[in-house]
DNA sequence: CAAAAAATTGACTAAATTACTAGGGATTGG
DNA sequence: CCAATCCCTAGTAATTTAGTCAATTTTTTG
């Protein structure tokens, strides 16, 4: 499988969005600071992500990004293949080709593998991961730390 | 999770030498031939897999390697292991410190498919991997192959 | 209207990792 | 002995990833 911080990354500020979404748009700025983020990396994948319809943007002052449909009719495996193209294991890409045009050895084993990720990863709701107790607890820290940062300290960005 | 053609690879080739395996050692040459991998590649991979005692080599003419314990005590996910490190899907290793030596938001998620990943691998053997339809199938053409290339045509390597 | 905030886009670069090569021993059967 | 084979270490080329930079467009606020 191709699981790298591209889509990592997504899914976190995914979460993110879902989180602190409410009426108002949430602007990447924001996002970037609470989980870490390169701005402009993340502009990247939300331009992929907005192709692939999982959220608008909003310009302007007060401006942002929202879900386009509730959390919980949002699955963790879209938000990976909209960034990383696959969550494919073969060397193939699926197509049983890798070994001179036909299948090798393994090609099976890695079909399998891939659907039982894809499985795995598709049975679990942006709106499932709000309601996990972990998940608020780190959340609740980031937003206290982000507090912490406006007022206490000069920002370093 | 790392998975890389470094994985993919040490199992492929684990299941040819176990499809191979008879009273004789089986040598890497011939593993390479059969499954288009470089030959010093595949030492490299081999050195791994011995030092984590699951073949032996012998050295000398006629030499070669051998599985270590029967084909179904070995299950893909060592192999894996012992070659890649590591089928961790989390970006800190599974200490929960990515974020500024906290967990990020979503390490709880990857610890999960982690275990999942891992149990599925876990659950399957290179003996399982042998009495399936396609594998006998492609090996067989590999073989065939095999000695075509060797009484037909000059050997090109 | 002007200015500012924010998304949007495309090209480019640096770092890391992977896949692979090169070259030399060490062992052992015939 | 000598050829086949494992064994070991370094090094390198290719690929991929993560991230930067700079310019543009759209919209709201004052
Ligand atoms: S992985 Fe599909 S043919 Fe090798
Ligand atoms: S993945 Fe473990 S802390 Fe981020």
């Amino acid at each position: 499988m191709r699981l790298t911080t591209k889509g990592r990354y997504a899914v976190t500020a995914m979460l993110d969005l879902a989180y602190h979404s409410s009426k108002r748009p949430v602007a990447l700025t924001d996002i970037a600071k609470r989980q870490d983020i390169s701005l402009s990396y993340l502009e990247q994948l939300f331009a992929k992500l907005r192709r692939a319809g999982m959220v608008t943007g909003v310009r302007g002052p007060g401006g942002g990004y929202q879900l386009s449909r509730p959390a919980h009719e949002i699955n963790i495996a879209e938000i990976i293949t909209a960034v990383d193209e696959t969550l494919d294991s073969t060397r193939c890409g699926g197509k049983g080709n890798c070994q001179n045009d036909q299948p090798c050895l393994t090609h099976e084993l890695w079909m399998g593998l891939s659907e039982q990720i894809r499985a795995y990863l598709a049975g679990i709701s942006l709106g499932d991961l709000l309601s996990r107790h972990e998940i608020q607890q780190v959340a609740n820290r980031q937003d206290r730390e982000m507090q912490g940062v406006s007022i206490g300290e000069e920002s370093v960005n």
